[in-house]
DNA sequence: CGACACCTTGAAGAGGTTCAAGAAATGTGG
DNA sequence: CCACATTTCTTGAACCTCTTCAAGGTGTCG
C-alpha cells in the first residue's frame, strides 16, 4: 500500500489517520512515494525484500510532517509514539538539564531516523529541532513493533538501526573524551561531509546548517574554540571557511590530525 | 525449558549446544536457574509475561559463560553472535582506535546487557573485559530475534533495552561536554551507587572494580586529576577514600555538585 | 620479600575558556 | 528596497582548569 497522507498539521501524529486520500492542495513534495520507490529507501529501509515483504513495509510510514527551520518535531517530555525517518532537511537532537545545561546529541540529515530515545520510557528524553525546513516520515512504533513481528528483514533492519546509534555515540565519547579541539572538528568536518557525499553532494564541499556555539555544544567546545580552529584550519590551507561555507581543501591533512594523535609517543 | 548448560570452555560461544545435561564438577554458580526463577530477571527480562510466555523466553539463554577478571569476553573485530546477560562479576566496554587511543565507553554489572554494539555490522566494535571474576548468560542474537517475533514483550524489552543504552549514551555526552572534573567525578559516584544499591548493596559504600585510569578514561580526565577530585572531595568531608574503597558521607553535596553547574550565571 | 601495578601529590605548562569588542551576515519593518 | 536591529562570527588578552612530568608512597601477588 501506498503512503499518500500529506502532513495535515504541526500535530500530525495521528499515526492511524485517514489514508489513501490525495488533497488537492497537495504540493509537489507531498507526492505519492512509497517507501517501495523512495529514493532514501537503501539508507532508512532494508534491502532484498520480496515483494509482498515490500508491500507491508509500505505500510510504516503512517503521514508526514513538515517541520519549519527553528521549529521542533519533538521535545524532552513528549510521549513517545514513532520514529521519524527524515525525508528532507537538517535536524539535531539535544539534551537539556534543570540546571540550564545543554548537550546537543547529534545532527540528522536525510535518510537518518530519530526518535529512539523515546522508546525506552515511553517519553521523549532530547529534543529534536529543524535546522532547515524538514519533512519527516511519521513511522508509529506499534506498527513498526507489528510488522518486525512478521517480517525478519524489518526486525534485523530495526536492530542495526539502533546498534548503529549506539556505535556512533561510542565514537562521540572517543571524541568528547580523549581529543583536542583541532582532532574533534577535523573529525566533525570529515564526518559530516562522508555523509553528505553518500547522499550524492560533494567531497570537498558543504554548508553548515548549524551555528559554531551548535558545533561547539556538540563537540564539547565553546563557539570561540571553534571560530579559532577553523581560522587555524583556514591559515594552514586545509579549509576555506566564508561563514557556514566551508570547503575542505585536503582531506588528506584532516584525517592526519584525527588519526595522528599528537600525543607525546606514549 | 530450564537452562543447566555451563560454560565448556573459553571458546564457548556455541549457542545450539547439547542442554538438558548436569555434569556432576559443576560448581554452586552452575545450579540450575532458569531466565524464569532468576533473581536478576526484573533487572533483565520482561515483566508481567503469561506462563507459556516465560517458558519461551528460558530458551534464550544457551550456555553460561564464565570469565576470569581481566580477561575479555568478546574484542574488537569478533564476529557478532550473541548478547551477554550479566550474572555476576563486573565489565568494562571499551574501544580503541589504530593510533593508540582508547576510551571506556561503560562499566556494567550484574543484570545488564552488554554486546549491542555487535548488531550493526555482524562483529563487535568494542572490548568488553572482566574487572572481576565474571559469569555471563549468552544468549544468541538469532534466537533473540525469532522469539522476538513470537513474544511482543519479549520484543519491547529488547528494544527498550537499546533505547536505554542510546539515552545512557546521551548522558555520558552530556557529562564529557559539558562538565567539570568534580562534575563528572559526582556523576559517575552517585550513578554507580545508584544502579548498586538497585542491586541490594548499600547505598553509601561501594568498592570501585577499576582503576582510577579507567574512570579517567571513561569521564575524559587524566588518572591523576581522578585521583586529585577524589582528595579533594575527601579533604572537604564528602567522602572518604581508602584506594579503592569509598563511602560517600554527603550524597546532597556530590548532588549539588552536578546540578548546581558552578557556571556563571548564564 | 621483592617485583609490579596502582595511587597520590607537587610544580610547571598548555590548551581551552572567559570576557570583551567589533565585524559580518541576516532578518524585519517601514 | 533600504535602514536598523539582531544574531552570528571573529579576534585579542587574561585567566583557569586540567595535563604533563616527576617522584615517592601504598598495596598486592607470586
Amino acid at each position: 500500500m501506498l503512503d499518500v497522507t500529506p502532513s495535515p498539521s504541526e500535530t500530525g501524529l495521528q499515526a492511524h489517520a485517514a489514508r489513501g486520500t490525495k488533497p488537492s492542495f497537495m504540493n509537489s513534495h507531498e507526492i505519492k512515494v512509497a517507501c517501495s520507490n523512495c529514493n532514501l529507501r537503501e539508507l532508512c529501509m532494508p534491502l532484498g525484500l520480496r515483494p509482498e515483504e515490500l508491500d507491508k513495509i509500505d505500510e510504516v510510514v503512517a503521514t508526514r510532517r513538515k517541520v519549519k527551520r527553528g521549529a521542533t518535531l519533538f521535545s524532552n517530555g513528549d510521549s513517545f509514539t514513532s520514529l521519524y525517518a527524515i525525508r528532507t532537511g537538517f535536524f539535531k537532537t539535544c539534551i537539556t538539564t534543570a540546571d540550564g545545561r545543554d548537550q546537543v546529541t547529534g545532527f540528522q540529515m536525510a535518510g537518518e531516523i530519530i526518535g529512539l530515545d523515546g522508546i525506552v520510557n515511553d517519553h521523549h528524553t532530547c529534543n529534536a529541532v529543524a535546522l532547515e525546513d524538514a519533512e519527516v516520515c511519521v513511522m508509529p512504533f506499534d506498527r513498526i513493533e507489528e510488522l518486525s513481528r512478521e517480517v525478519a528483514a524489518l526486525q534485523r533492519h530495526v536492530h542495526k538501526i539502533m546498534s548503529r546509534e549506539i556505535v556512533r555515540e561510542h565514537g562521540v565519547m572517543l571524541l568528547l573524551g580523549s581529543m583536542r579541539a583541532e582532532e574533534r572538528l577535523a573529525a566533525f568536518l570529515l564526518n559530516l561531509v562522508q555523509r553528505l557525499h553518500a547522499r550524492g553532494f560533494s567531497k570537498s564541499e558543504l554548508l553548515l546548517r548549524m551555528t559554531r556555539e551548535e558545533i561547539g555544544s556538540y563537540l564539547g567546545l565553546k563557539l570561540e574554540t571553534v571560530s579559532r580552529t577553523f581560522s587555524k584550519f583556514a591559515e594552514e590551507g586545509i579549509v576555506e571557511v566564508k561563514q557556514r561555507h566551508v570547503r575542505i581543501l585536503n582531506t588528506e591533512a584532516l584525517k592526519l590530525i584525527v588519526n595522528n594523535n599528537q600525543q607525546p609517543c606514549q
